[in-house]
DNA sequence: CGATTCCCCTGATAGC
DNA sequence: TGCTATCAGGGGAATC
């Protein structure tokens, strides 16, 4: 599952190879997943050059020469590759959603088995207005997330899965940040201390830093991988952990679940390290 | 406004 | 062995 850490491996792996390049021809597949339509994304962004590479949460962006914006979200099964291939509509095998020739002669492909992903042209950003501030940056405010927390009355990992709270973290970082902070995922985020909770945001930075290291992190070998078909080096202490040892104090990992039905997520912890109050 | 639920989709896995 | 049912999961819309 690309998160803040696979799309920025991503995002790194790819503006060498993009960046400068004309759009020479697009095509794309899925008219649910590619904006505004697929008729409009293949003619605007044909013809423009690529000018950065740029990301925000698990969105990526990427400028175009004329103030419009080629946007790639990865969703939870995306891949993205700059590839010696000359794919087209009729040619490509099923998983490839979407294709842009490059000037210089590579092609930029969009692979997405799950289909959750999107890719589109856009003069906007909107979601620059709605993602919360970006772990990363020089002046994330830990203090003031913390408080924001504090005033949730859901769990925790639910709450740092809220995109609009904080940017880029999902499944795998949210539950590796309350493993190293030492919270039980499912504890309301509004019953935890100021303290404990300032421990949970000043953990985001380095725990993400780690996993750009490790160009991010590929489950059981499955999954996820970066441009070059790699897979990640980062390897969770909890999440998909479940039934081995604590690497702090030796406990099963355990697995629970958050909500019900379609709209349930999984969290994994150590019942020993990570204890609900 | 905040919280919860549903839905999109299909490869992988469990169950029979 | 092989078929079928269930599950997972990011994000947005709908609902309460």
């Amino acid at each position: 599952m690309p998160e803040l850490p696979e799309a920025e491996t991503i995002r790194r792996q790819l503006a060498p190879k993009i960046v400068g390049q004309i759009i020479t021809n697009a095509w794309a597949k899925l008219p649910r997943r590619t904006l505004p339509s697929i008729e409009e994304f293949t003619q605007r962004a044909q013809g423009q050059r690529i000018i950065a590479a740029a990301r925000r949460g698990k969105q990526l962006y990427f400028p175009l020469e004329n103030g419009d914006h080629l946007l790639v979200h990865l969703g939870m099964t995306g891949r993205l590759a700059a590839e010696k291939s000359t794919l087209t509509l009729t040619s490509a095998p099923r998983h490839v959603q979407a294709a842009l020739t490059l000037s210089g002669g590579d092609q930029l492909v969009f692979r997405d088995p799950r289909t959750f992903g999107s890719i589109g042209v856009s003069r906007e950003l909107p979601f620059l207005q709605t993602l919360g501030p970006e772990p990363l940056d020089d002046d994330f405010d830990v203090n003031a997330i913390a408080r924001k927390l504090k005033s949730r009355n859901t769990k925790i990992k639910t709450a740092l899965l809220d995109q609009s709270l904080i940017a880029g973290l999902g499944n795998i970082y949210a539950d590796e940040a309350c493993f190293e902070a030492r919270i039980h995922p499912a504890q309301i985020a509004s019953t935890i201390s100021i303290r404990k909770l300032q421990t949970l945001c000043e953990t985001l930075k380095p725990l993400l830093q780690r996993a750009i290291a490790a160009r991010g992190a590929t489950l059981k070998d499955k999954g996820y991988e970066d441009i070059f078909g790699q897979h990640g080096k980062f390897i969770p202490h909890v999440y998909g952990q479940t039934g081995e040892p604590c690497e702090n104090c030796g406990t099963i990992i355990q697995r629970g679940v958050l909500g019900a039905g379609k709209s349930a997520r999984s969290y994994h912890f150590c019942p020993k390290c990570q204890k609900l109050i």
